[in-house]
DNA sequence: AATTAATGTTACTTTTCGGTTACAAAAGTA
DNA sequence: TACTTTTGTAACCGAAAAGTAACATTAATT
């Protein structure tokens, strides 16, 4: 028996890392975390209190805030611009299983620390659409449209690609299908901004 | 003890339209079935087979898409057609508690009824996008992407609203952000259609 | 060295779940 | 009437779930 309770915490937020890219945030129960993480189930009520503790934990250790360094971007460009961010975006969605477990869950949970993530996502989205606004001269709700469009639709063809390899005869669990839908959102914005 | 199957199967099948209105299809399970309804569960097994096969039975004529009617495809005006059909889309998926609870359990569910759900709402959609190809000139890639565009981010907002009041600035919980959007897409129509 | 606190193991209770068995009552049928 | 089938009730079973209690070991403190 070696004691060293930071190895412990550390196993055990692993285990949840790889219950949740594997199964999803629902899938984080108190049995399951104990037997991948290989440690007792006491343990995670000692050091975590509950499930929601653990949970809070991990979202606090991982990195799901959204952020972005809109300095790097173009800012003479406002269609460049405007492409390349959702093209990050979409990057970022499509490369973590983690992201999308995590956006899978928020739409069925109400747990406290989402709370928390959105009113940082939503910060820093504002400030994107604020500076699309400037560069463009657009009103912010329409700006704030078209990224609600473009984004919100980006979130659910990631999250539905993990179970569903076709939506509207576009290939969502492959790259072909999502350079059409890029094109689609370049060919939108070339005509609307 | 009075005997009336069809009775009983109606009980049952309500039970689970409240569940799934309240909790959503994850939450339909035989026990929770059986104390809804009132019903002994072995009822379940016997007249449905399995919670799947209740499940099926409950699916039938519940999806958007599978309802539409595709004989009244557009004649004339494109852009009114378009702006029509999601209009309806968002009308319905924003007052059906249990297709909201549908869509987002396919973001998770790979339960074989969903499979054929997907199947019929995808003849659905091609025949609709065929048309709109048709009579205004765009490719089929260029009309599909965009449908995908917009009820992809409908599905999404729709779901997330029930957790979440605010994306982006928008009120998706309330007629006010659902008419900013709406605006949103209509301009998108007006201008690249 | 003795005591205390922290860490970890094991086994237990209790609840809930899906699924089944056994049986009773009603309805149809010979 | 005597029987068979259908419909329904209630109790039961084993597995898996959350949560806890009791105890053992190590480290720190005095």
């Amino acid at each position: 028996m070696i004691k060293d309770r930071d190895n412990t915490e550390r196993r055990i937020l692993d285990a949840v890392g790889r219950i949740v890219e594997r199964e999803g945030f629902e899938a984080v129960r108190i049995n399951a975390v104990a037997s991948e993480s290989g440690m007792s189930k006491i343990l995670i009520y000692r050091y975590f209190g509950s499930i929601d503790g653990l949970l809070a934990k991990y979202l606090e250790d991982k990195d799901f805030w959204l952020n972005f360094d809109t300095s790097q971007l173009p800012q003479s460009d406002v269609k460049a611009f405007s492409k390349q961010i959702f093209r990050a975006y979409i990057n970022m969605l499509r490369s973590s299983p983690a992201l999308r477990k995590l956006y899978r869950w928020e739409l069925s949970s109400k747990h406290p620390s989402i709370n928390e993530l959105r009113k940082r996502r939503e910060e820093t989205a504002l400030k994107i659409i604020a500076s699309v606004c400037e560069l463009s001269g657009e009103s912010f709700d329409r700006v704030a449209g078209i990224s609600t469009l473009v984004t919100a639709s980006v979130s659910y063809l990631c999250i539905l690609g993990e179970n569903c390899g076709v939506y509207n005869s576009l290939q969502i669990d492959s790259d072909s299908g999502w350079e059409k839908l890029l094109e689609t959102i370049d060919f939108m914005f070339d005509k609307i901004l």
